[in-house]
DNA sequence: ATATGAATCGTAATGATTCCTGTTTTTTGG
DNA sequence: CCAAAAAACAGGAATCATTACGATTCATAT
């Protein structure tokens, strides 16, 4: 995803173009990783030192709604990153050092669903955690 | 995991045996799916209405590292549930109505560190959400 | 039965997230 | 360009889950 892409989708669903939208989008197009709201809060605030964390939580929320932005919860905090624009499903591993992520294009469902007929399924979560070669020490 | 190997666990590692965890262990005896600490809670208070959650997540956190309970974050909460004795690495499909739980005995990690050599992989996260057959409404 | 450390209670503190209200900004159309 | 309407925002309070802490009680080995 891209800034285009992202004030394209924005622009359609009627939202409008605000400094504060601009430097979250701009501070995820520049950091491929999960952020929290907390980490958001700090880079803007070099252009915005009162930026309330009720602004960032609800742009993250309608980013997340949108599509332009992908949620997970880790460690019981809310984390987003721009959405992958792979084309297709796919899950992630997550570099627990440097929180940088690797793109896992194998999706384990189709084999899963196979065996639970009778359920109704809604989602799932499939996540990989350690270090990537650029954290594991020598 | 059933009460005599719990305790036969707690024994072995220098835990005493209090009303508290014998409270805790049965209430999770009873109820096969992820409980939350305020669920533990509610059903301790009838025997004990002046626990605190101190000794709750105390003995949770305990009860996990020693095997003896699972944990997931749902929804950024922290959800136990009694260790399955499955005697093999599994998953869960989690009942978002009843909480209820159905072991995935596959696996696809296997599948999925082929692919990432040079990856120091630590753990992972496997989880499928929906309605369990009970829980469907007609 | 008693000593000792573990476990607990009661409560306060913390940290992430959400809510609320009044104000400011963006957009639109005259 | 200017004004009105709606959306977005700031600031701070409130909430929720979780953790921390000092004082007290309890479990167990001797």
């Amino acid at each position: 995803m891209n800034l285009d892409e992202a004030w394209r989708i924005l622009q359609e669903n009627q939202f409008k173009r605000t400094k504060n939208r601009e430097a979250i989008l701009q501070f995820f197009s520049i950091n491929d990783r999960y952020l929290t709201a907390l980490e958001v809060k700090n880079f803007m605030e070099d252009d915005n030192p009162g930026i309330s964390f009720d602004t960032i939580y609800r742009n993250l929320s309608t980013f997340e709604e949108l599509g332009i932005l992908e949620e997970t919860d880790l460690n019981g905090e809310r984390h987003f990153r721009m959405q992958c624009n792979l084309g297709k499903h796919h899950h992630h591993f997550i570099c627990t050092a440097c929180g940088k992520t690797r793109s896992i294009l194998h999706c384990p469902m189709e084999m899963i669903a196979v065996n639970l007929p009778d359920y109704e399924i809604e989602g799932h979560k499939f996540e990989i955690y350690g270090k990537c070669p650029a954290c594991i020490p020598i």
